[in-house]
DNA sequence: GTCTATATAATGATAGAC
DNA sequence: GTCTATCATTATATAGAC
């Protein structure tokens, strides 16, 4: 991981080991297997972490301090750049992919993530409707938060479609994923899908009708 | 289910108890919880399907078959209704739930609901595109993949984060869904999100001088 | 700090009675 | 067709030696 020797402490390598086994098979993964990875014994996790439950929460929590680093990292590239190479590291892959993993696992850990993910996306958005870069919409934090669940949710499904994710390849699964999903992400944020405004307008109209009822009848049902 | 009454052999019984534990549980809900859920012993399983893993075959297999009904079904919906009401039903909020814990899973069953919805979803764009409905993608087939991928992943997510999904709240969950993502679904789909077309066309250019290099140099890091 | 050996709990598989 | 009882496996938790 990020610390490239092996001089590191039984702890640190049990730690990282941890982290690289859970992003490639999920949290199921035993603590024998990873004490293999790491190269020592089993009954090693007890002594410096107690329980699998303890080691994960160290882990989780080493995976976001890792993220945010990395994020602020990547605000010093120009943003024109920014759809080229996003994980390109390894060491960034493996966070990505335990922070999928995270949310796959439904876990406390992954709602963290997400919802720091939305608060980002948020003020990214916030800001980028301001200076006119991206258009408004009728409720931003649930845009923020629809477009998080779609960003993370396409990079999971495309995950769990793997047969497995090697150890040694965490830079290709991200890699392969925005080969593929570049194109369709920049035409579908750029130029829409639906080529007119009906379904838009409707469900606008629909909505207006529920919460300000026409005068007279209850407001189920009121659409077409 | 989708046979109301309790009049089921002990068969079908143990199959519908197993879809519903596996949908609010995911598939590592043990046989033993199924056959309480079902009224019945942990030792039937055996008897009646062999294995755990010949279960859960059979229940994919049964959903599927009803997601196939389902859908046809949903067809004789007119398009304008199209987005009220998707799961209303208890059953078909089962049937939604089973097929994300299967993508979850990343199961081969889960890769099959997917393939599928890809197949069904060019279908209906490249459809829609001849009518003039749906804007033309670049690429139909890897769009098609994408907002699959982005729609189940995105519900998947939701499901994730929920603390757990009681039994008797099926339609809730899918409900829930749809209130909050269906404005910024339509506003995505309908004005985009880029304000203009510099991320995409810079991507364009980007796969131009990737796919047909500018006569000299290597081709790599093409991209400003 | 690290290892080996063992205890405990959960689960799927299995056999046999009714 | 259905149930009870038991076995085998696996994983974590734990204790104690070096």
């Amino acid at each position: 991981m990020s610390t490239t020797h092996e001089d590191l402490t039984g702890r640190a390598r049990l730690r990282d080991a941890a982290i690289e086994c859970f992003a490639a098979r999920g949290f199921g993964e035993s603590l024998r297997a990873i004490a293999t990875r790491a190269g020592v014994s089993a009954g090693l996790v007890r002594h410096h972490f107690g329980s699998k439950e303890e080691l994960r929460a160290e882990c989780d929590a080493t995976v976001l301090k890792r993220y945010r680093v990395l994020k602020v990292d990547s605000m010093n590239t120009p943003p024109t750049r920014l759809f080229a190479q996003l994980p390109a590291s390894r060491d960034g892959g493996v966070l990505m992919v335990y922070i999928l993993r995270s949310v796959q696992d439904g876990s406390p850990a992954g709602r963290t993530f997400v919802d720091n993910m939305v608060a980002e996306a948020l003020a990214f958005t916030t800001d980028a409707v301001a200076r006119g870069l991206v258009v408004p919409s009728r409720n931003e934090e649930a845009r923020a938060r629809f477009m998080v669940q779609q960003s993370i949710g396409s990079m999971l499904v495309n995950l769990a479609m793997r047969p497995e994710v090697r150890l040694d390849d965490f830079a290709n699964v991200m890699d392969q994923y925005m080969a593929q999903a570049m194109l369709p992400t920049l035409e579908v944020y750029t130029e829409g899908v639906f080529a007119d405004r009906t379904y838009l307008d409707e469900y606008l109209a629909y909505l207006a009708a529920k919460t300000n009822p026409p005068a007279g009848l209850a407001g189920e049902a009121a659409m077409s």
